[in-house]
DNA sequence: CCCTAAATTGCAAACCTGTGCATTTGAGCA
DNA sequence: TGCTCAAATGCACAGGTTTGCAATTTAGGG
């Protein structure tokens, strides 16, 4: 039909619109360089002839390419370390603010960026900026990142030297509602659930045992899965001769397994023992009997996460901000 | 320090080289064009000085770009529809295998899909070609979509008209595996629970009427989700005065759903009503009583998509496939 | 030693847009 | 009218890579 299958482009714009290329370039970015009448024409006739800018060329020539890599370590995988739906909700909230600011979502798994530097991926990738989602532990490398000027965000604990950005909730309160909450039910023993190598993890311990005033045990699991949570308890209990009667565990997976051991052991909830995750996960709701938990606002996050991301690379520097924590209170 | 704070390029490498930079580029990309040791001695300094390729210089010359979109439904955001956690573990996979195929993962949710055309996003974002997870009766805009030569592939129920490639589970073998399972336990009424309005829930229903001897009644829920299916439960043994003796419930999210309404009606599981559920999803594991299930292979279902995808790119049509199901049988 | 083909390499155009600067246009004013 | 000034637009180049084609070098055969 037409003489070449040639996608429309910016020239033919131009020439529709009785203008030279640059000033329909202009008349696009909304330069007020440009008079009103004319930009509005060219509007007109971009959208009637559906043209829309080549990004490619358009980040090559600018050098922000409004792509953001979202770093998260997924479920289910084989080197995965932490795996949770918490993160997905996150991950959903997080992709959808950045929807909201024209940015577009570069999805990375942990496993894919331990095989090539980070630094490569930015300039290969045109990555602007990264959030890192559950990379507890790895301060090390994130301060390297931070002092090469690399703009990124991280949600996890707060960290120790103010090296760099990171949201997340205010892990501590949310480890001293737990403890009012036992206190209030009139608990006496108190049990910690949780890995003793993470950060945000130990912070609500910490949080935790600052408010407590009853007895306290704190049992170490390997990991963060539903799995060696309820061993660690099983073996636990296997070993003494008698059971706290509140348990708190570092999140709603772990609560969950915490549950399964009790039950498996004949305790019954709450009455024996009662349980209280973090969280507030979709398990933790499912669950029967559904379980008290502490409420992490991650739609705030995620505006919050975005806000700062894109503020550090206009190249403000940003403080880190811890959210506020909620106890959601359910049966147990 | 140096003259200019410019980053490495190209040039640069073919100067040190003392090759020009068209050799390089050839070198780079493994051109058979260029001598072995010449690459081989290009490559060493590009490594050296930590040079990658410029991607958007890269794709504005080729007309490729090796971005793979991913559209998902997120769970947790007001109008989304299909929520499972499921769907993140299928993310997962995918992720993990576009990356070994060096392909970029853009993420979408389906609300910042619905605001503008598909077709824009393709050549605006430079996406080559898209995945769809979950997006069932969208049979229209997919068909449309693929007469418009957009490469794609969805992760879903076979459809009717061959227009496009789809991947998914056997959902007709699933329910029939569920259906022999029932038998077997000497079952005799049944009732499955899902939205009459969902592809994959429909044909898993089909699989497992067809397979099912004995009464069978089907409960019509409004979506997937925990809370319509436990509501829906509850009403029906409500304005009933007997009850099944067996459930399948079209999803884990549902089938815990289910069982939360039976306990909550003081029946025994599984004495009274065994329950079934769908994609072995983790809550299934963790729930107590945990669930039997049937499961999907997400990982070949990551794979699959994956090279289907690559091939349709490619300009291959491809075969719609339905990965096989297996029961996981779990006491319940 | 000359000729031809193959193996390498370099030249220059192309991809599509953004932007500094010069140029044009028109208005306002003495 | 002649001048200045502001507004609007166009020119031309830059940005980093890929690739068709020409040019050069090398090897092999007569």
């Amino acid at each position: 039909m037409t003489h070449k299958k040639r996608p429309i482009g910016m020239v033919d714009i131009a020439r529709l619109a009785g203008v030279s290329r640059p000033t329909v370039s202009r008349a696009l970015q909304g330069s007020p360089l440009v008079n009103e009448e004319t930009k509005e024409r060219i509007r007109e006739i971009a959208l009637r002839h559906g043209y829309i800018v080549n990004r490619s060329a358009q980040n090559l020539r600018r050098k922000r390419n409004n792509v953001i890599a979202v770093v998260i370590d997924f479920p289910h995988l084989p080197e995965s370390r932490i795996s949770d739906p918490f993160h997905f909700e996150l991950l959903g909230n997080i992709s959808n603010e950045l929807a909201n600011q024209g940015q577009d979502v570069l999805l990375c798994s942990t496993q894919s960026v331990h095989s090539e530097p980070l630094e490569q991926m930015l300039s290969s990738k045109g990555v602007d900026g990264i959030i890192f989602l559950g990379q507890s532990g790895e301060e090390g490398e994130l301060t390297s990142l931070a002092n090469n000027g690399v703009p990124f965000v991280v949600w996890g604990a707060e960290p120790q030297k103010k090296e760099y950005c990171v949201v997340g909730s205010n892990n501590k309160r949310g480890g001293k509602l737990v403890a009012k909450r036992f206190t209030e039910l009139g608990r006496t023993s108190a049990m910690f659930v949780g890995p003793d190598d993470h950060d945000e993890m130990k912070l609500r311990f910490s949080g935790f045992s600052s408010e407590w005033k009853g007895a306290l045990e704190e049992l170490a699991v390997k990991d963060i899965s539903f799995q060696s949570s309820r061993d660690a308890v099983l073996h636990w209990l296997d070993s003494h001769d008698w059971h706290p009667d509140a348990i708190f565990a570092g999140s709603d997976t772990m609560a969950i397994g915490v549950l399964s051991a009790l039950k498996a052991k004949g305790l019954s909830i709450p009455s024996d023992c009662t349980v209280c995750g973090y969280d507030d996960s979709p398990i933790s709701i499912y669950h029967s009997p559904s379980l008290t938990t502490v409420k992490q606002d991650t739609s705030a996050a995620g505006i919050l996460l975005v806000a700062k991301l894109m503020k550090i690379i206009e190249g403000e520097i940003q403080e880190s901000e811890m959210l506020r924590t909620e106890l959601i209170e359910r049966e147990t």
